[in-house]
RNA sequence: GCCGAUGUAGCUCAGCUGGCUAGAGCAGCUGAUUUGUAAUCAGCAGGUCGUGGGUUCGAGUCCCUCUAUCGGCUCCA
């Protein structure tokens, strides 16, 4: 007998070998037929592998995220299937399930897909799921599984098979597939339903774009038709909350050809929009003890070789500007740092006057590839609400909680409950990648993962992704379709004082060296109202929104009380205006509504008379006449409970 | 940069297998209407069909180049 111990705490006995769907059936009927993976000690495995020791299990069944992962790896075999059968010779690699469904990655050799071609890829995968056919594991050993794989010519596999070690190698087999795979799957293939092909793209092997690159074929699948049909909704949805798109329609920014690409313009309301976010922060920041200063938009050469950029990124950089006469080179500036660094040069400073916080929102040029470019989260010119900070060893680890609360309060107060927190460090075994002394690196990642912990975030580790200069904690938010994206970010940079011999006059007298403090709690404007839009929908908090409120009388005759309305408001501070066309007040509303104002004052005779307003909410609440100090009175008790002072 | 897709009026889209002056709705302009909580009516104007080349008697439609955009990959100071 074995000892099974479930997520309750309760502790079972079983026969030696029993499966994860025996003790599932003992439990309840119900679970046995929902079930569709299991974790045992830690290791995801099938409903039919015996259990042969003591152990603690977990049974998952569609709605856990470890069965969705477990049905949709299922699947991607199911494909890989439908694939080999369609496009005869292909070569799989791999095939994982992902966040939203799976893709595999496949050789295709000189044959490409498209998508007139996924509806067919469905057909034969859904055929074959049809099939009901059960998934089997089997342990190979690598010899057998290296002459397998040698065999179909597919050296993709072979290379996989050499990094394993021989007596962990198994295969999972369903119908008449084979795959290498270490296992995770579903009972069997009949549970799959629906399957969606969803987008093919080049990926290359191993993620390395020297390698060769391959086709991967994403898709999705369910247990139901109609979640496949409701998952297809959502997406549609999420189309709606495109910051492209609401960008356009609230007019707000846009694109040029001529200007060129990842350039955006912002237009009136954009930009009127992006200054009260600015007057926010930097109101926090002047409570903070920060100091604005200016710095221009290019630099010599020469500041980026000192900075060490040059060297890292010149090549793949918009590239110098040369002066007609003298044949001087200047870089439009990829970051501020650099000038930051010359303006804690402009005389000595003693530790008594640390830290020093300079904050710019900087406008900054980098060259991404065009493949890369995406909206305003991805653009080629932006403005950082940058500032860099400038304190002794011992300050560090308080400046850098300082920033956390900084960034917390920003975050908060637009309603980004959502990010988790990422510290990136170095990757060990690529130290050829960083600059600066291993002693400084490891101060600086230790200091990031205290502060982090101290102040309670909930943060994952991610090795390999810090910057070359120094470890840095980034808040991360999701877009409307699920991906994740940087925002605030907090760096610290043990290198660039080195580089620029930056010194303070140290209570010894002595020289001592500043550390250095990267900071944006938005990131960029640019991408924090990307993400903005795409939470909101571009319902945007009533103190952000470009027009709080629109005036609409019923009729001409209206108009003039209209007016002295529009005065009335302003004089309150609430950013409103009239619609005085010539159209009916259906209309009119109807356009508010699109353009998402947040009121809708409608004016005619009634109100002229007791001189009120009539107050429609955005989505059709109806708050009745009210007098306009009294509208006033809700809309600032509305600013001040969503917008709280530092 | 790479793989795949897309590009028709300011916006959203139609234009079948190549064939008469390229269509619609919204927005715009003009006029009528004076409106009570999501579209009043009529008229007018607006497009070198992303760019350049090719195939053809004939190209928005087929082929190629470039470009921009979209979904990914690599990258992201």
């Amino acid at each position: 007998m074995i000892k099974i111990t479930l997520p309750d705490g309760t502790i079972r006995e079983y026969a030696k070998g029993s499966t994860p769907m025996e003790v599932a059936k003992d439990i309840s009927e119900g679970l046995a037929r929902n079930v569709i993976s299991a974790k045992f000690n830690g290791t995801i495995l099938e409903t039919a592998t015996p259990l042969t020791e003591d152990g603690s299990l977990t049974l998952y069944t569609w709605n856990d995220p470890e069965g969705k992962k477990a049905f949709w790896h299922s699947t991607s075999h199911v494909v890989a299937q439908a694939l080999e059968a369609l496009y005869p010779g292909v070569k799989l690699t791999i095939g994982p399930a992902i966040d939203n469904g799976f893709y595999y990655d496949v050789d295709l050799g000189e044959r490409s897909i498209s998508e007139k071609d996924f509806a067919e890829i469905e057909k034969k995968a859904l055929e074959i799921a049809r099939g009901k056919h059960d998934y089997k594991m089997r342990a190979v050993s690598k010899e057998v599984a290296l002459a397998s794989y040698k065999e179909q010519g597919n050296e993709y596999k072979v290379e996989l098979i050499e990094n394993l070690e021989d007596g962990t190698i198994t295969f999972c087999d369903h119908d008449t597939f084979t795959d290498l795979c270490r296992g995770g799957h579903i009972p069997n293939t009949g549970i799959i339903k629906a399957i969606k092909i969803l987008s093919v793209a080049g990926a290359y092997w191993r993620g390395n774009e020297n390698n060769k690159q391959l086709t991967r074929v994403y898709g999705i699948s369910f247990p139901k038709q109609k979640d496949l049909t409701e998952y297809l909704e959502l997406l549609e949805e999420a189309k709606k909350r495109d910051h492209r798109k609401l960008g356009k329609e609230l007019e707000l920014f846009t694109f040029s050809q001529k200007v060129g690409p990842g350039l955006p313009l912002w237009l009136p309301k954009g930009a009127a929009l992006r200054d009260r976010l600015e007057q926010f922060l930097k109101k926090a920041q002047k409570k903070a003890g920060y100091e604005m200063v200016v710095t221009p938009h290019i630099g010599q050469k020469e500041l980026y070789v000192t900075s060490g950029h040059y060297a890292k990124y010149g090549e793949d950089s918009f590239q110098p500007i040369r002066t007609p006469k003298e044949d001087e080179e200047f870089l439009l500036k990829p970051m501020n740092c650099p000038h930051h660094c010359e303006i804690f040069k402009h005389r000595p400073f003693s530790y008594k006057e640390l830290p020093k916080r300079y904050a710019e929102f900087g406008t900054v040029y980098r060259y991404e590839q065009s493949g890369e470019l995406h909206g305003l989260t991805r653009v080629r010119g932006f403005t950082q609400d940058d500032a860099h900070i400038f304190c002794t060893p011992d300050q560090l680890a308080e400046e850098f909680r300082n920033v956390i609360d900084l960034t917390l309060y920003v975050l908060g107060s637009l309603g980004f409950g959502n990010f988790t927190a990422q510290v990136s460090v170095r990757d060990l075994e690529k130290p050829e990648k960083y600059i600066g002394s291993v002693e400084n690196w490891e101060k600086a990642e230790k200091a990031i993962i205290d502060a982090a912990s101290e102040k309670g975030l909930n943060y994952v580790i991610e090795t390999g992704e810090a910057a070359f200069y120094g470890p840095k904690l980034d808040f991360m938010v999701k877009d409307a379709l699920g991906r994740n994206w940087q925002l605030g970010t907090i760096q610290v940079d043990y290198n660039l004082p080195e580089r620029f011999d930056l010194t303070y006059k140290g209570s010894d007298n002595e020289l001592h060296r500043p550390v250095m403090i990267h900071r944006a709690p938005f990131g960029s404007m640019e991408r924090f109202i990307a993400l903005l839009l795409e939470h909101t929908g571009g319902n945007f908090p009533l103190w952000l929104v470009p027009e709080q409120a629109i005036v609409l009388p019923i009729s001409e005759k209206h108009e003039k009380y209209a007016q002295k309305v529009l005065i009335s408001l302003e004089n309150n501070e609430i950013r409103a205006l009239v619609d005085n066309r010539s159209e009916t007040v259906g209309k009119k509303i109807r356009e508010a509504e699109m353009n998402k104002i947040p009121f809708m004052l409608i004016v005619g005779d009634n109100e002229e008379e007791e001189q009120t307003i009539s107050v429609r909410r955005h989505g059709g609440e109806d708050l009745g006449s009210v007098s306009i100090s009294s509208f006033s009175t809700l809309v600032s008790n509305e600013i001040n409970s969503t917008l709280k002072s530092f």
